[in-house]
DNA sequence: GCCGTTTTCGGCCCGACTGTTTTCAGTCG
């Protein structure tokens, strides 16, 4: 029997919250199993793990009863309260959810009164006027049903976070110049917390006149089709696929609007919890106190401060434990991009970088960084242009010329001689200690035959660790963002490896890989490691995306003096030193 | 089904927008 994922397990819980839905349960277990589900998804180690430790109902929102379906679906891959669920309402019928407008309660309908189980009937349902007979269906619902079901055919897939970002950034500049009455505007939703992929922009806007600012977003060239727009929301659908949606505020409910907007869900049900004890109602527009008047937020800092807590991050509100660390004053101070100082993993045209060692240099110089690590490929099967002993030594004569140049004009910038070593499958690496021995860094990475066993992925990277040449391990998990999911690596085992033999963990900022991520980093953090925020740039424009890996850095709760590349050169070098 | 700076039982976030309605349920975020 093939192990369960903890996605295949968090898919499970997702689905019985569907079907429970859709049969009309206590909306209450629905959350249950929702927020279960999502819990489940963020977790850094497998659930067999958490289970070994007997720490399954450690994990929030995972008490006894789903502690045990986790331990069945463990133990035989099955869970027969699911298969229960199932022979009530056939599962395919959850795909009549992913149609914008139709929700449980129309799904369970669709079901019940026409007997329909998959988009394809829906449609067929739609056209043939099958749909007009139901009560309360009229021309425009099933209109609106026709176009969402063209919108779930299209697949809809979310978008990497840097490409968000750059869709956002367009979007808030043309709001800007359509909307002269607007005071203030950002974006907000997963994307402000920094998740590595966004399924939807959500954009916030504050002005007097709200109104005229959602009429000037529903008519941005942007946008191909206007979904719904009121007095001060709206919903778009922009030419590139994406879906934005507006808050148009006054600036007095700045704070407020932005918190709620920011979410996430969970972080928002627990704050409103929060605040409830106290006796305020929470909405977008502020506090609602007992006696029907609304106190309202300009800033965030107001909203957190009013029911007793500092200011909490965006990248840390999942719900995951940021409000008892508010509490309690543990905060971190999270790591920002201004604390970098240094880049240790880029490539250059010497083996399948795209620019000369000196442009890079300059390139990181114009960031503000005191010092970078040049880590071309080593020679591997399947990597072109790597280099063997022999080039990489003829490449440390021209860094060394380089150092001796800036150190010449008295510029405080230096190039550290790296190299991205192969780390083969069974833990070797792909070049010999004596040549490892030469350089002034290592940054080592497993590039093929990423699928392998929980055992096998684990020990290949311990066994690199163990190395005492190796300084760095390379996106450690191998994820590709949309095509390749993370080699189950033992999180724990390697950060206790990497602490032992003082190597760096990278958070590697590649848009696709954003590897560790931030559970990751956040678990490998807490068992004591240091990790190192890395661009793996192939050209100078590739440095800008030290951005991406900070934020994922954030999400990992890093604070700037456990991320290696803050620190100064002269601390850097004492640390190498001291290896 | 989960959970506890009032609780181990009795709660569980909140409001805008839409369509088809004469007063509101469903959906969404």
């Amino acid at each position: 029997m093939a192990h369960l994922t903890n996605h295949d397990i968090a898919e499970v819980f997702s689905a019985i919250a569907d079907l429970m839905e859709i049969l009309d349960e206590d909306r209450f277990r629905v959350q249950a199993y929702r927020r279960a589900s999502d819990a489940i998804r963020d977790l850094p180690a497998p659930l067999a793990t958490y289970r070994a430790r007997g720490e399954l109902e450690q994990i929030p929102g995972v008490g006894k009863a789903i502690a045990e379906k986790i331990g069945e679906l463990l133990d035989t891959g099955e869970l027969q309260y699911y298969n229960r669920l199932q022979e009530r309402v056939p599962p395919s019928v959850r795909a009549l959810l992913r149609v914008p407008g139709v929700g449980p309660r129309t799904a369970g309908r669709l079901y019940r009164e026409l007997g329909i189980t998959s988009l394809a009937e829906l449609k067929i349902a739609a056209e043939s006027g099958r749909l007009a007979t139901l009560k309360g269906f009229g021309a425009k619902t099933i209109e609106g049903i026709l176009q969402g079901i063209r919108a779930a055919e299209r697949q809809e897939r979310r978008v990497l976070l840097a490409h968000a970002l750059e869709i956002a950034e367009a979007l808030l500049d043309a709001l800007r110049g359509a909307a002269p009455a607007l005071r203030q505007a950002t974006y907000a939703g997963s994307l402000r917390r920094g998740r590595p992929t966004v399924g939807d922009l959500d954009i916030l806007a504050a002005a007097d006149d709200a109104l005229a600012v959602v009429r000037a977003f529903t008519t941005l060239p942007l946008v191909a089709r206007v979904e719904s727009a009121g007095d001060e929301k709206a919903s778009v659908l922009l030419h590139n696929g994406m879906q934005a949606d507006l808050i148009a505020v006054p600036p007095g409910m700045w704070g407020s609007a932005l918190q709620h907007f920011t979410g996430s869900k969970a972080h928002n049900i627990r704050f409103r919890e929060l605040a409830q004890a106290q006796g305020l109602s929470f909405s977008e527009h502020g506090f609602r106190r007992a006696d029907g008047t609304l106190l309202t937020c300009a800033t965030e800092e107001e909203v957190y401060a009013t029911v007793g807590l500092p200011w909490i991050p965006p990248e840390l509100r999942e719900d995951e434990g940021e409000f008892e660390a508010a509490r309690a004053g543990a905060l971190p101070r999270l790591v920002e991009l201004s604390d970098i100082r240094a880049d240790l993993h880029m490539h250059s045209a010497w083996s399948d970088g795209h620019a000369d060692i000196r442009t890079m240099a300059e390139a990181a110089r114009a960031r503000g960084y005191s010092h970078i690590a040049i880590t071309d490929h080593s020679a591997y099967v399947g990597l072109t242009h790597g280099l063997d002993a022999e080039r990489l030594r003829a490449q440390r004569q021209e860094i060394a010329a380089l150092n001796a140049a800036y150190a010449a004009r008295g510029v405080p910038f230096r190039i550290l001689h790296g190299v991205e070593v192969d780390i083969t499958p069974e833990g070797n690496l792909a070049l010999p200690d004596d040549v490892l021995a030469e350089l002034d860094i290592v940054v080592a990475s497993a590039h093929i035959q990423l699928r392998q066993s929980p055992e096998a992925a684990t020990d290949r990277l311990i066994r690199a660790v163990r190395n005492p040449h190796v300084d760095i391990i390379g996106h450690p998990t191998g994820r590709m963002l949309g095509s390749r999911e993370s080699a189950p690596v033992d999180i724990d085992a390697l950060a206790r490896a990497a602490v032992e033999h003082r190597v760096l963990l990278e958070i590697n900022s590649g848009p696709h890989r954003l590897d560790l991520d931030g559970p990751a980093v956040r678990r490998a953090l807490e068992l004591g490691a240091t990790i190192t925020i890395n661009s793996d740039a192939h050209h100078p424009d590739n440095l800008a995306w030290m951005r991406l890996g900070v934020i994922t850095a954030r999400r990992g709760w890093a604070a700037a003096a456990q991320v290696a590349n803050t620190w100064s050169y002269d601390v850097f070098q004492e640390w190498l030193s001291r290896r």
